[in-house]
DNA sequence: CAAAATTAAAAGTAATACTATCAATTACTA
DNA sequence: TAGTAATTGATAGTATTACTTTTAATTTTG
């Protein structure tokens, strides 16, 4: 836990950034409005040119903090995945039973974010809505092996982790627990992408949410 | 069945092209290539100059087949839909036991395709592969909406839905078979991606396959 | 207050994603 | 088989993207 809270303000990879946007106001409206941004006119569309149009700053000077978009993708991303797990250990940590905690956990990791903590200049809200959007696009490269291996991935992969883990303590017999997890945690996001724009693909609507989808489907999977 | 043999080949949304690339040699070229192309590469780096070059053709003439890269993705992965389609209901149709029907199915949908049948310009193994890393591009973007009321996602839905009435055949009780369906299918891509560059996050590998897991994850949600 | 670091502005480059024009080739039809 | 239409190839051109470089102005810090 406490190891957690010190990497709150989500400590992100360092070779993701050139400069660390944390560490200077210009930096922080470069991610407060390339959330905004992104959101806006969708990752494809979306430009340093423009953002620096927008924040009122130089292209060049959004270039010392980030190679180039796909890298602050993989910061925002990232930022929110720290994010997520954040809220799954706080929440999980003090839960004794098993089937409880992982109820819980499928919980955070389903639902839809809601609230704007927005104690900072990152929307939450937000930014689930790009990892919807856009998360898939920051790992289906050709560039994908390397970055992992430099640790691009390492948030994202902790929480699969967690997750998985979790599915064992419940039941130590069942073979698929990294499997499980993935698809849990992927397909969240996917339900969610289906029900704003596929809605006859999925069963997910007002009433139904990802939530009550895959709480059953863990549990069906899992010995009673 | 009859419909589908006379959908073969594949019967793509004509607002997808502007010249039927199978109506002309350069069209068949652009496709076998592209395929070709897509899978060295990756989408991101493909271009039509690029391929132009490839096949000893013009990229002003690439541009007459079709309007940008994005609708050649559409065509490939609409395509390999249609194509995977055929298998299913081909393989499944004279199964009259639901149970058995819907192994079949999932077995279809799951399995790494690895026969080049080969008996035309386009390369099913590589197609199979280029649908693993780039289908989520063709959907992940501002234009679904639009895209998805002209039609262009049409194949893939009816193959979602055919699952889905599979199950339902199964256990007509069970809650979320169109979000089972989209998660099987969607899955099965994700955890093939996973297998090659995420081990650590799925149980799938030499001796497990996606169609092992997905064939316990769908049986342990419908009821015995 | 001086030195160091950061940012802004402007200009430049190479590549991408096209479009337009026109000539050459091929196909089809009368 | 000549004549016309359709297709393709070659060339050139435009606007935008994705940067890099340089220099000057501004801000921070010691």
């Amino acid at each position: 836990m406490k190891y957690l809270l010190q990497d709150l303000k989500v400590r992100i990879n360092e070779k993701i950034y050139i400069k660390d946007p944390e560490s200077s106001t210009l930096g922080k409206r470069i991610i407060e409005h390339s959330i905004l941004m992104i959101q806006e006119v969708g990752f494809e569309s979306f430009t340093f040119k423009k953002l620096g149009e927008k924040i009122g700053s130089n292209e060049s000077s959004i270039y010392r903090y980030f190679e180039n978009k796909h890298k602050l993708l993989l910061y925002l991303t990232s930022w929110y995945w720290g994010w997520l797990e954040y809220q799954l250990v706080f929440s999980t940590n003090s839960i004794a039973n098993p089937k409880q905690k992982l109820k819980k956990a499928i919980e955070i990791i389903t639902r839809t974010v809601k609230e704007d903590s927005s104690f900072t200049h990152i929307n939450e809200v937000l930014l689930n809505k790009i990892v919807i959007n856009e998360y898939s696009k920051s790992y289906l490269t050709k560039e994908v092996d390397e970055e992992n291996k430099e640790g691009y991935f390492s948030i994202y992969k902790r929480l699969v982790m967690r997750l998985s883990d979790m599915l064992k303590e419940v039941d130590n017999q069942y073979q698929y627990c990294s499997s499980l997890s993935s698809t849990v945690i992927e397909g969240a996001l996917h339900q969610h992408f289906l029900k704003e724009h596929f809605p006859s693909l999925t069963d997910c609507n007002k009433n139904v949410t990802p939530t009550t989808y895959f709480m059953n489907l863990v549990f069906s999977s899992l010995k009673k």
